[in-house]
RNA sequence: GACCCCAUCGUCUAGAGGCCUAGGACACCACCCUUUCAAGGUGGGAACACGGGUUCGAACCCCGUUGGGGUCGCCA
């Protein structure tokens, strides 16, 4: 049978990492099997559903690029096939009206919670012969098995088993008519035809309950895999305050989609010492029995590490775009005509040693503008007498290297650098101050790559910027 | 509190009874390379939570303890 997965985020806000960590695994598994990968908005709960945070969900998705198979499901639209549903359970007799008040539903939880139990609905209506109290709307409850135990053969949790008395009888359809997640979720996946369950292991209790339902329906149970949650730093919960941020957010911080794909990937599943795993490679490798049982950390540090590896391997093109795109919403950047240019022909050099988009573009930002180059601290410091009378000396030998290229320009350097009056002067001794001079700071790619690409006239231009006396100083 | 899950270097993990004096990666330290910074190379410190079993033999199996986490809604 054809693996159907899918993933159904509840539109209540934006995508975070952890919610991107369960559809990269739904998505993996779906490739992998060459199965579908299916995307369903579970927005029953219409007060706190928003399009925004569809859109958003929608859009970090696309960005990972992890493509889902048709039309993304809204769940609410399916409301009526779920009061369906609700009825056939009703008439089977596997479900009954409950007319209970919420104030003696809070009774109940008050007394479960000082006898130190967990709040199960006593049940009062299930059996209940009593003429309805009038003018209340009730609700559906199912009627769930009171003895014996449910199990689950979870891919990542294994076996597990709960007494059947520690389930209460749910809630299917809300006073309102309305399906609780409950009830649709076993609805959808089942008209879905959805053959594996990959999310959260928040989730895993609320198995069981669905496990009943599939059975009450006599529809198959789909296959399990409760994953586990991903915790910040310190190992606390991932919350939305504690570092779960939106995969926008990691985007803003500069970092390529395929090093937070890898990332995720490699929390909570690994294949043998594999780190750097491509898409095609994870499409071929990726296993549901593979993934560990323990909740693991969120880190940022192994993340960036990733990042810039992803930001070597990258195409020179697209990195050139990304960094234009975040210049050109830089409004104090003065950008030259030639900043495309430069900046295209210097990102070999620039992106081996950026680590985010964030570092390439800073560090692109001598290509992008027109002299004078703003200088950091430590440029201005490198640019003392010595340095600024080598350069003078220097100047007149660029004006005549021929051509203009890295390796002319290293190799008439170098002999100067060696017939220099009283004794050789070492190469670093030129070339630092060479480099504060032409960008603006202490480290940066390689300084005769960045003359060539600078051109002659913008070369001498920026000597000049920094030898003369009234030399802007930022 | 009840129920369920989990437990290898600081972090992510490999390990499915002997291959483990526990491997890799990130981070850290040192050295090499070097026009700077990266990258790369070499080396280093760093872990099987604890206590009992089972076994000729346990990181791997069992029990307990401790410590984390999750769930207990007419939310999803």
């Amino acid at each position: 049978m054809a693996v159907v997965t899918r993933f159904a985020p509840s539109p209540t806000g934006y995508l975070h990492i952890g919610g991107a960590r369960t559809a990269l695994f739904n998505w993996l598994y779906a490739r992998h099997h060459q199965g579908r990968f299916l995307l369903r908005i579970e927005d029953t709960d219409r007060a706190r559903s928003s399009a925004d945070a569809v859109a958003a969900i929608l859009d970090g998705l696309t960005w990972l690029s992890l493509d889902w198979d048709g039309e993304a499901v809204s769940q609410a639209s399916r409301a009526p096939r779920h009061a369906e549903v609700a009825r056939q359970l009703l008439a089977d007799g596997n479900a009954y009206l409950c007319y209970a008040s919420s104030d003696e539903l809070a009774e109940m939880r008050a007394l479960a919670k000082a006898e130190g139990r967990p709040m199960r609905y006593d049940g009062r209506w299930r059996d209940c012969t009593d003429a309805p109290p009038p003018g209340v709307q009730p609700v559906v409850r199912f009627r769930a098995p009171r003895s014996g135990e449910t199990k689950i053969a979870d891919h990542v949790q294994g076996e597990v088993v709960v007494k059947n008395e520690m389930l209460d009888d749910m809630v299917l359809l809300r006073a309102d008519g309305t399906p609780t997640y409950m009830l649709a979720v076993v609805v959808d996946d089942h008209d879905m035809g959805v053959t594996h369950v990959v999310r959260g292991d928040d989730h895993l209790t609320n198995a069981f309950r669905q496990y009943q339902l599939y059975q009450a329906m006599g529809w198959p149970v789909p296959e399990f895999a409760h994953i586990p949650l991903i915790h910040g730093p310190d190992g606390a919960k991932l919350s939305k305050r504690h570092g779960a941020l939106a995969v926008q957010a990691y985007r803003d911080m500069g970092f390529l989609p395929e090093a937070v794909n890898n990332y995720l990937l490699r929390l909570g599943w690994g294949h043998g010492d594999e780190e750097i795993i491509s898409q095609k490679d994870a499409i071929a490798w990726f296993d549901l029995d593979a993934i560990g049982r323990a909740a693991a950390r969120f880190d940022l540090t192994k993340l960036t590490s990733l990042n810039a590896h992803y930001l070597r391997e990258a195409d020179d093109a697209r990195l050139t775009d990304l960094v234009l795109a975040r210049l050109a919403a830089d409004a104090n950047a003065r950008l030259a005509d030639t900043a495309r240019d430069r900046i295209m022909r210097g990102m070999s050099g620039l992106k081996q040693r950026a680590r985010t988009l964030v570092d390439l573009t800073a560090n692109a930002m001598f290509y992008a503008v027109e002299a004078p180059v703003a200088l950091a601290p430590k440029a201005m410091e490198a640019l003392n007498e010595t340095a600024k009378s080598h350069l003078a000396a220097l100047r007149p030998l660029l004006e005549a290297v021929e051509p203009w290229r890295a390796d002319a320009l290293e190799t008439a350097v170098r002999a100067h650098a060696a017939e220099a009056p009283g004794g050789d002067v070492p190469l670093r001794a030129i070339a630092q101050p060479l480099r504060a001079a032409l960008t603006g700071a202490t480290a940066s790619p390689p300084v005769f790559e960045v003359m060539e690409i600078l051109g002659r006239a913008e070369t001498l231009k920026r000597i000049d910027d920094v030898t003369t006396e009234d030399a802007p100083q930022h």
